[in-house]
DNA sequence: CTGGTTTATGCTTTTTTATGCGTTTTTTTG
DNA sequence: CAAAAAAACGCATAAAAAAGCATAAACCAG
């Protein structure tokens, strides 16, 4: 087996499991445990992993509370809350997750825009009681503290009964291959709902976290609609999700 | 188990619960209480977490001042909360109605108290998602963006599966011929529903609004077990309630 | 093809790290 | 102040990492 092989493989492994062993990885890929020390080094001075002793880790992103992380990449966010708002129109129902992109979109919805918005996140909904015109249903159920957005099975039964012309979906993971995923199971079941219950899936998703995996799956890339990111669409990290007949914006 | 996950879990479980145990976490991540000492000390050098004798502390943040409404008479509302959280017990269902007195309640209940919480406000949810032990439960529906409540035919039904051991239940008008109204027809039904989910059920009406009488009829007297003013018990305005078997806090 | 060079890997041996166990010291609390 | 709980300290040990050396395959002019 090449070497390369095996990083791609530990790569691959990492992505899913968010960690690794080196003796658990030397018995699987039949080599030493020092060949896979130096894999595991080579790939921390790649700057591509968190390397521990005893194994691992997936690339320390970042492991701000809530109300941090809203403020982390702010800008990124504003800007694409800027490129999703064109597409709200008047009389529309539309489906809002509970991301930080999407309180940016909330903030900046024209008040002249007449629509009714379904939500389950408890500062997106007080951002939106603010709004002249908006009609706000919020979906109940138990909360998540850290996230602010309420989950379980009292907030399935809802959505299933809803029919929304489009769903804005935040993320923080999105991967050509393996579609969108959550870190959050719970949520990652809302999100799935929120997605057969619309017409179409605007996924929102900032240029740094495109290409990135999460425990758990939501969706497969089939069912998404469109990407907005903070970037230039025409970029090449697109390519893999154009191929597969997604609008970049 | 790595060093390092260990470490992530415990960062995790703090930004939750806002406070962990040294001898819990040993049981639970089974290893030694010595191990996780020496976690928390280090997480404490890279200035993270807040040891402490016992365990640790999620690290002193800045309190965040939020834009209070213009609440009247928001002293009695406090003196009526304090009265009220006494009545609050470990491992009971409570339903609260979305009052600004019940939302000063929501801001004293003590850190140690695990319940839960069923409500329909907005401010109260958000208010009570910063409590580390209690479950809250969100009713959803249409939002009525004046009072920052949800209404509507979604909220009633859910409310009728609750089965409740306590229900506060702020509101502007009892009078003890009258019983409980309410100026609007929409919050008269939600608060009437949630009157018949509730074993116990506590008025709380600052001093000023006894005996004054709204449009819509939520619930006759005999339906009502206490009330709580921010007034004397003995006062005579109350003599009419004790006569129909009212407890008076 | 050949001899030199690079690369990848494994095998010691040495060093470092992580962790548990007594024992002693400190803190908490009734 | 005394008992109980928690923390700190020192030591032991097993596991993992690093360093240095050996080897074989792959590469690469001439």
């Amino acid at each position: 087996m090449l070497k390369q092989e095996r990083h791609q493989i530990i790569l691959e492994k990492l992505k899913i499991n968010k960690k690794v062993l080196s003796v658990k990885l030397s018995k699987e890929l039949s080599v030493s445990e020092d060949t896979i020390r130096r894999d595991l080094k080579q790939l921390q001075d790649e700057n591509l992993i968190y390397k521990v002793h005893g194994g691992a880790l997936v690339k320390q992103e970042k492991i701000l509370s809530y109300d941090e992380r809203s403020v982390s990449e702010i800008e990124e966010k504003k800007k694409i809350a800027r490129k999703a708002v064109n597409l709200i129109c008047d009389g529309q129902v539309v489906i809002m997750s509970g991301s930080s992109t999407n309180l940016e979109l909330a903030k900046i919805i024209p008040p002249e825009i007449n629509a009714t918005i379904y939500t389950y996140s408890l500062p997106i909904a007080t951002e939106l009681s603010h709004h002249p015109l908006v009609e706000v249903i919020f979906i109940g159920g138990k909360l998540n503290k850290e996230a602010q957005v309420t989950v379980g099975i009292d907030v399935l039964n809802p959505i299933h009964n809803i029919s929304a012309d489009i769903c804005f979906m935040g993320t923080d993971g999105i991967d050509s291959a393996r579609g969108l995923t959550e870190p959050n199971w719970e949520v990652s079941r809302v999100k799935s709902s929120m997605i057969h219950a619309s017409n179409y899936v605007v996924v929102m998703c900032v240029s740094s976290r495109v290409n990135s995996v999460k425990r758990y799956s939501v969706a497969p890339i089939g069912e998404i609609d469109a990407i907005i990111s903070d970037i230039d669409p025409n970029d090449k990290i697109f390519k893999e999700f154009k191929d597969k007949d997604l609008t970049v914006i």
